[in-house]
DNA sequence: TAAGTAATCGCGAATAGTTGCATTAACTGG
DNA sequence: CCAGTTAATGCAACTATTCGCGATTACTTA
């Protein structure tokens, strides 16, 4: 409960109000082990806080996401929320098979952002997405059964 | 109406059901200029098929994607599909100020895939997304007002 | 080409996410 | 510390998307 400081700073500097809410949604997630849907930060500050309301809980992880507190997953076909990794900032691929997430270096999508920057002039908000494909162990396994019927 | 042969193959080669809703979807979709929207691609299939249900329309694009034959893109906030290009196929740069969609040409992702696959045996969904970003235009446009309140 | 079978559809209801607005309360300046 | 200003909340209504299920129909095979 300290070491949001940052976080906080953040919201101050840019002029947003420190409210009990948003408090306890950073919290939460940053309480989590990694990334936590909608629903569970809802669950949590709801359990501490009985008037929380769904719409406060998206409007926030919004504006945390804006400001680059939090950081958003796609995993599966729904948003997921993490603390936005202080150091080195890290991205993650999803598999579509297994749902399951592994971290990527920020290094990998460096050069790939100078290339467009160079030959576009175009700023591409690499901070905020995963890429989705399979892992080597779903491969494996699904080598077998290629049917979709 | 006939230039969808590649679509249709796939559809029955994968053991699905060549409906009439199926195909007035895909020749909407085809018909388009550029991706469209989930609303008006139900509009648009109603007005051909009053019957037409918004579900269907979600099922069919769901399906579509799955099979490669539609590729989806996200614009905004909202999921976007457009026929797969099927030559040199490309991506999209989409503008988080002005929301424009700018072409990329998969070129500039080869070299990351190939990295993936190499230091993690994970193999990236490439074809299926947008990279969300500022344009050059909107990029100078913003230079002035930068404040959130 | 008729009958069986299972995929697909349309519908209604459920869930996810967003928005408008009146009320509340965090911040500011005095 | 107090009062004014206005951002933020809670609520309710709304739009977007998904799901379950019984009815329909594309496809198979005899």
């Amino acid at each position: 409960m300290v070491q949001h400081q940052r976080a906080i700073e953040t919201l101050r500097d840019k002029g947003h109000r420190l409210t009990p809410q948003r408090m306890l949604v950073l919290s939460i997630v940053a309480g989590g082990d990694g990334h936590m849907g909608v629903d569970e930060v809802f669950r949590r500050s709801k359990e501490a806080y009985p008037y929380m309301d769904i719409a406060t809980v998206y409007r926030t992880l919004h504006l945390f996401k804006d400001l680059g507190v939090v950081t958003e997953v796609a995993i599966g076909d729904r948003l997921h929320y993490e603390l936005t990794d202080p150091s080195g900032k890290h991205h993650h691929m999803v598999c579509r098979v297994c749902n399951g997430a592994f971290n990527l270096s920020p290094h990998y999508l460096e050069e790939f952002r100078t290339t467009l920057v160079r030959d576009f002039d175009f700023e591409p908000d690499l901070e905020h997405f995963a890429i989705t494909g399979i892992c080597s162990k779903c491969r494996a396994d699904n080598t077998a059964n290629d049917q979709h019927h």
